[in-house]
DNA sequence: AACATGGTCAACCGCAGTCGC
DNA sequence: TGCGACTGCGGTTGACCATGT
């Protein structure tokens, strides 16, 4: 079935972000939260498709995400995850607080596979690289690969463990899991050195109906945020009462300045603009 | 100083899954 | 039960920046 497109590409503002674009974003989510994407571009008056104010949104703007490199622990643990769970950056994410998906995907990509190459660990399979490209000293150091751990952990939908991308499959049943000792060793917002980890770390304040796995992971994760916004009123507000009135330009009519929010909390508006 | 190359990361695209009618 | 709408996810792209020549 043909999809339709996810927005009216005509007059959909593409490409980097204003200041001015975040900000009524930020403004308009943090006093009406998200009741449908495609309406939030619509009402915080943004020329911009809902898909792509979402993924502004949990990139970027989100409250609780840390800045910065990933730590030297946060790295160990993506790559622990990874092992488990192959390409799901989303359920990475979801245990490494204040971490994005696009986040830690561009970080593996760009950091983490070249330092298991050069350590003679293939990125892929976390086994050692092919003879030909493994360098010998540096694979004979390395711990046995964590192959093992997928193969203990083959114990779930054998229809997952064959992944396209031939990743250590198998462990789908992160969703229901228990914290495990790697994330639970994990202190959330202690190992970053950005000045808005401090603001942040902590809870989303975006509370889809469908609960992402960072959201369902903050949601276990109670922190200071809760100071300085009432989480779930982000999401319970009168949506009603906004959509009852969406006649297309109320948007205009929203005016709160999202940082009184954060006034005396640690929140700084500079981290932010 | 100017240009080329490589690295990084924000943003986009398209597919898959889920939900409601 | 099937269809359409919507959201979320993962892969990819492209602009920007840093470094090397």
């Amino acid at each position: 079935m043909g999809r339709q497109p996810c927005c009216e590409k005509i007059g959909i503002k593409k490409g980097p972000w204003t200041a001015e674009e975040d900000q009524k974003l930020v403004t308009f989510l943090l006093s009406h939260g998200h009741c449908c994407w495609r309406l939030v571009p619509k009402l915080a008056g943004l020329l911009r498709c809902g898909k792509s104010c979402r993924l502004r949104w949990t990139n970027y703007l989100r409250p609780d995400l840390k800045r910065g490199l990933l730590s030297e622990e946060e790295e160990a643990l993506v790559i622990d995850l990874h092992a488990q769970l192959g390409n799901r950056w989303s359920k990475i994410a979801a245990r490494l607080p204040g971490r994005t998906d696009n986040e830690i995907k561009n970080h593996w990509n760009t950091h983490i596979k070249k330092k298991l190459k050069k350590m003679g660990i293939d990125p892929v399979t976390h086994g050692p690289l092919a003879p030909a490209t493994q360098p010998l000293a540096l694979a004979q150091q390395r711990d046995p690969p964590q192959v093992v751990r997928e193969e203990e952990r083959c114990d779930d939908d054998p229809s997952k463990q064959a992944s396209s991308q031939g990743l250590a499959a198998g462990a789908d049943e992160d969703d229901d899991v228990e914290e495990t000792p790697a994330s639970a060793a994990q202190p959330h917002g202690a190992t970053t050195t950005s000045p808005a980890s401090a603001a942040a770390g902590s809870v989303s304040p975006s509370c889809s109906s469908s609960a992402s796995g960072a959201d369902a992971d903050a949601a276990a994760w109670p922190g200071p945020i809760d100071l300085f916004l009432e989480v779930d009123g982000i999401m319970d507000m009168d949506w009603a009462g906004i959509l009852s009135g969406c006649g297309d330009d109320d948007a205009a009519d929203i005016s709160v300045d999202l940082f009184d929010h954060y006034a005396g909390d640690g929140f700084d508006e500079q981290v932010w603009m």
